[in-house]
RNA sequence: GCGCCCGUAGCUCAGCUGGAUAGAGCAUCCGCCUUCUAAGCGGAUGGUCGCAGGUUCGAGUCCUGCCGGGCGCGCCA
């Protein structure tokens, strides 16, 4: 169901029946303001500029011709030609009637399925993943929920930081502390820690620095033993972070984990292939592509190294690489990458590299969605007290904890309160930053994400459990109810409307990867449903049970949307809270 | 210097292909619980949409310039 694409073609019906030339959009949308009908056609304006005509009577003639038959009860001329109609009462009934029966909530699959593959989260396994991770992880989770439940083959691919000079060290600290009886797991429980001891190692002893020089080197010739040894390395950093992963509730497993070292056999036949197309050129003793197409005012080319004077590579040429694998072996239409404002230049070298080398075909669609940086309530980045950066770990801890707090202060007798918790506070950390325009910065406050008041996970959670704590009153199963709905009063109008839309939301989020349009869409639904259950009562003992049946059924449909939505943010719902 | 992003109510933010009187939440103030969870609902206050031009029936939205803030710009990723 899709309430704009079908009055969408029933307006340019009519539009063409008027005459309207056929590059005419009929510009449906949902009404800006109550009093403007439900939905309204701004393209009689825009067509009467067209034609010379007098938009007014255009738009007379437009409606004339328009047959909507069930659809609208209604439809108005107003101003210099808008067209607004009025949805009916019964149609609505009968549209949230099937959708609410509807296991897909009337949600309509993607026409043309297509294979996406989606670059997210990304951390550096030398370290422990930080608040730096989280945009990037959650954002790329939701919009990964959203395209597979649109019917899409979703790819994830978590192109994690395996590789590069500072595994050197590392994997030399690893080997004399297992050397001293310690287990992988032991050393390397805290990262952070062991990051520490190595740098301070190689910076204090020449040999150790010497070793660790050594064994990059063997590192990268495929010396069996540092490899082992390195291996052992990787798969511990990746428990640290699949754990994160289940805590933040993010649907990346090991399987999903394409690193840079898996791209290391391409690189060098990336560079020559670079060659031979004669796209790069020895500069300075590197390699270097230069990009005409991104030349400054002065006609400057934008210069990418793809190698560097002593041989070795280059973040830009294994993510060429991994877009070739992704564009080729992996046979992707579009590929999304979820990645910090701050590479927005080099993600642009490297599309337009790759579509100029020929590694991608113009077919494939390449975007990168950028997201601002988290900052504090001091307006710059989101540090530590003494300055450190914030482990995501401990964030994680902090939120459930200040949830845990609050539930115990408002409902002390909650059974169940700590899974609760860790809903509440981990949904309110994942709602704060999903519900922001995703390019913009973003200032993280524990208060406002807490507060259980406004936009914000808990008021979405809560309205879900006031719904089912309808029907644990009722003592009976939505499924079982077999009464019509009936829309009668003007919330339970708006609330229809509104649970219509989810399809055409969805629809929206998926091509423009902005998961706060979602967020925005549910908080309405949220909304309308508390003004709904204020002004139209259910189970009190004078509503008639038609009445008290429809309403049920329109409950049941709003707790399917928030809960479908919600999950597809990646965020939990409680039955009680 | 060049490039990208941003500037909307006291604060945090929406505003979709240009459309009608620019919307929410928080905060402040006023109402509403013997009746389905008041973690709620209703109402009020609060705006030269950074500034100045331009495009047109119409600009928060598009174009140009300026001011202010953030980020980036050949051998880290």
């Amino acid at each position: 169901m899709n309430i704009r694409e079908l009055l969408s073609e029933k307006v340019r019906t009519a539009m063409s029946a008027a005459g309207t030339p056929s590059d005419c959009q009929p510009m449906v949308a949902a009404a800006k303001k109550a009093g403007f009908g439900d939905y309204q056609a701004n393209g009689a304006m825009g067509a009467a500029k067209k034609m010379g005509t007098n938009p007014r009577e255009l738009a007379g003639k437009i409606v004339t011709e328009l047959q909507l038959d069930d659809i609208a009860e209604k439809v108005e001329i107003a101003g210099p030609g808008f067209i607004n109609i009025h949805l009916a009462p019964q149609w609505l009934a009968q549209q949230t009637g099937s959708a609410e029966r509807d296991t897909a909530l009337a949600i309509r699959p993607a026409e043309t399925p297509q294979t996406i593959v989606v670059d997210y989260s990304s951390p550096n396994l030398a370290k422990e993943m930080h608040v730096g991770h989280l945009r990037s992880s959650i954002i790329g989770d939701a919009l990964v929920r959203i395209l597979e439940r649109l019917g899409h083959t979703v790819v994830r691919q978590n192109h994690v930081g395996d590789w590069g000079t500072q595994f050197g060290m590392l994997i030399a600290e690893l080997e004399e502390q297992l050397a001293q009886n310690e287990s992988a797991t032991m050393a390397l429980s805290d990262l952070e820690v062991f990051y520490q001891q190595a740098k301070a190692h190689f910076d204090a002893d020449p040999a150790f620095a010497d070793k660790a020089r050594d064994y990059v080197v063997k590192l990268q010739s495929g010396d069996e033993q540092v490899l082992k040894l390195w291996r052992q390395f990787k798969q511990v950093s990746l428990e640290h972070s699949a754990e994160i992963y289940q805590k933040l509730n993010v649907s990346l497993t090991e399987a999903d984990v394409r690193g840079e070292s898996f791209y290391n056999n391409d690189l060098a036949p990336i560079v020559a292939e670079l060659q031979e197309q004669g796209l790069c050129s020895e500069d300075q003793g590197a390699q270097v592509v230069f990009l005409q197409e991104l030349a400054d005012k002065e006609g400057n080319p934008s210069p990418v190294i793809v190698q560097k004077k002593g041989g070795g590579f280059l973040y830009a040429t294994t993510d060429l690489a991994a877009l070739r694998y992704r564009a080729v072996d992996l046979n992707a239409d579009r590929i999304l990458y979820f990645i910090d404002a701050r590479q927005s230049l080099h993600m642009q070298q490297v599309f337009t590299l790759a579509r100029k080398a020929g590694f991608v075909s113009e077919q494939v669609s390449l975007e990168h969605h950028a997201f601002g940086t988290m900052m504090g309530s001091d307006g710059k980045p989101f540090k530590t007290r003494s300055g450190g950066t914030v482990k995501l770990s401990a964030l994680l801890d902090e939120a459930v904890e200040r949830a845990r707090a609050v539930i115990t202060d408002k409902n002390p007798e909650l059974a169940d309160a700590d899974e609760v918790a860790r809903k509440v506070g981990i949904g309110a950390v994942k709602y704060a930053d999903l519900s922001k325009t995703r390019t913009n910065d973003y200032v993280f406050n524990w208060d406002t994400m807490l507060s259980f008041e406004g936009n914000t996970a808990p008021y979405l959670q809560y309205a879900y459990t006031r719904v089912q704590s309808i029907f644990r009153k009722a003592g009976v199963s939505p499924e079982s109810i077999s009464a019509d709905i009936i829309i009668g009063a003007e919330q339970e109008k708006a609330l229809a409307i509104k649970l219509l839309q989810f399809g055409e939301v969805l629809a929206q989020v998926a091509d423009d990867a902005l998961p706060h349009v979602l967020c925005n869409y549910l908080y309405d639904v949220a909304s309308l449903y508390m003004r709904f259950y204020e002004a139209c009562p259910i189970l009190k003992s004078d509503v008639d049970p038609a009445t008290r049946d429809s309403r049920l059924r329109l409950c049941h449909l709003v707790a399917r949307t928030l809960a479908t939505g919600l999950d597809m943010l990646g965020i939990e719902v409680s039955e009680q809270m």
